[in-house]
DNA sequence: AGATATCCATAACCATATCCTATCAAAAAT
DNA sequence: ATTTTTGATAGGATATGGTTATGGATATCT
């Protein structure tokens, strides 16, 4: 008989009768009948190969490496009862405080579709949001100080869970006067490193930006750096040059409706994946689960499920 | 359903699942077919009352929660498979370095009878005896640097376990023409503290003795103390008084035969109870059991066996 | 000492869980 | 449209874990 054949509730039954010295008693406690929880002793013992327990005289005692084995075996019975507190957690996510850390290229755009549902389906979820750049962000997660995090793949660290929420592709924002505002449908390789407006470094979407560049080594470093999509959108109303916007910072109007022009890439657009990370230990899964459901659920226009 | 009811080759399924992404070569490689394998998943997935595998597209995708889910999963695996290591390491006990403490009132007298069938019983053990007194026996009992301890009860400290081998009665040693060398039987209601002759302080025996004197509060501490049984011996050979002798130490013929006379007492004798100690934490139990039943298929004459 | 009580193991039997083979239904690939 | 892949389902044999009744060994009582 293999180990893999034991029951945890044959752990409980060694554990009880080495708790309670007494086969009748732990029987009762188990609920069982006194010669079921012989029985099923006597096979943890045979898958075992060794005696547990010393029945010689009137009071059950323990052999020496049964004690140990015991021991073992309600450690085994903790760790098994974690499973059922990891159900558990999953059957009231999002209640309480939930730190949720989000990009900065991201939030201000994202989070205006998702806050009405939340509160709606987690009322008494208290939301704490944490915009910044990925890595600080990702620093705050492992540290626990958030839950979860929004960001863009790829996520590099092996302590940390991703599950792809959406495709979010990159739009051309050019001066309305610009050549490529009147194109047909610009394309990746019309784009000029040296006329590219970036955000400043450690954002993940000036890198993806430079990707998005054909020839990415004539760029030179000193160009101005934005702190955000909304300087970013000034530069360019003013001439500056032109950049990349993730969709979801396309504005349906705009203020500087005149001076701009969002312009989709034909074909396979560039783009970038958003995903949820949280921590592979720790009990956010069910916290997790929830929110990718609710965001699935709540896909702004303009972005793709990530799942085909 | 319960927790409880779930296997160890239930949680096997599940991690495999994971693992393979695939149901099909999960169950070749449990060595079951795929619709009990599917079964059994779906059991746990009941008995945890949530769903761990995402089965939607051709590739099985593991749930948030699945996800953690699976990983104590494996944890609980793990340390299942040490209640095996266990149970094999118990199969080839004392195999190897065993560095064994013994108190000193108890080595010298005890280990002949054990050695010769250690040798016979266990030829691949190597046997390193340490001699002291019981505090630091336990001391690098706890520290690690020895294996195993006999020592004689109570033992205190929650980290040890203890088995009892046997009661060692005392005898009482007087000089040959002491008036006790000749009363019909000496009861302990006939020794006088303050003739007592005695260890000195740390020997456990010395405060054995202590106790079976009538009256303890008379005693004044300015004796001379022995440092060894032998010693003492000789003091009660030249006349300084009488002492207490466990019974291992009383010879079967001695050269300082016409002056020492070893009486046993009356009644209920006096004694003292040796046992093994081991560490509770540890993997020594295996080898604590072997020895256990070697010393007592190996119980020297003059001691009585301690379970009755 | 003999009777009694206690306690674990065994016996006989039953309900159910588990596993097998064969088959189905849905999705993906051709 | 057809084939292939893959997990779920169906039906039947077997193993497992459970029950009550009983036995035998050992302490306890009178």
């Amino acid at each position: 008989m293999d180990i893999s054949a034991l029951t945890l509730r044959n752990l409980e039954y060694i554990a009880s009768v080495a708790e309670q010295g007494h086969f009748g008693r732990a029987a009762v406690l188990c609920g069982v009948s006194q010669p079921a929880l012989s029985a099923q002793v006597q096979k943890v013992e045979e898958c075992l190969g060794m005696r547990i327990f010393e029945r010689s005289r009137r009071k059950i005692h323990l052999t020496a490496t049964g004690a140990e084995v015991v021991e073992q075996a309600r450690l085994v019975l903790r760790e098994a009862g974690r499973l059922v507190e990891i159900a558990e957690q999953r059957k009231r996510p999002l209640s309480g405080l939930f730190r949720l850390g989000v990009i900065a290229t991201l939030g201000p755009y994202l989070m205006p579709y998702l806050l009405k549902p939340l509160r709606e389906k987690h009322p008494d979820m208290e939301l704490v949001l944490v915009e910044g750049l990925t890595d600080s962000l990702l620093d705050q997660l492992h540290s626990g100080r958030l839950d979860a995090v929004l960001a863009a793949l790829p996520i590099k660290g092996n302590s940390f869970l991703t599950e792809e929420l959406f495709l979010e592709p990159f739009y051309l924002v050019v001066p309305a006067g610009h050549t490529l505002a009147k194109a047909p449908n610009p394309s990746p390789e019309m784009l000029a490193a040296d006329e590219m407006l970036l955000l400043e470094d450690g954002h993940c979407l000036r890198d993806q930006a430079l990707d998005v560049c054909p020839a990415e080594g004539t760029w030179q470093q000193n160009r101005y750096q934005a702190t955000s999509l909304e300087t970013l959108r000034h530069m360019v109303a003013s001439g500056a040059g032109y950049t990349l916007f993730p969709a979801l910072a396309v504005p349906g109007s705009d203020k500087l409706k005149g001076l701009l022009r969002y312009r989709p890439f034909n074909g396979k657009a560039p783009g970038r994946t958003i995903a949820l990370v949280w921590r592979r230990s720790g009990s956010a899964a069910g916290d997790a689960e929830a929110l990718i459901a609710l965001i699935r659920k709540n896909l702004p226009p303009k972005v793709k499920s990530a799942k085909p």
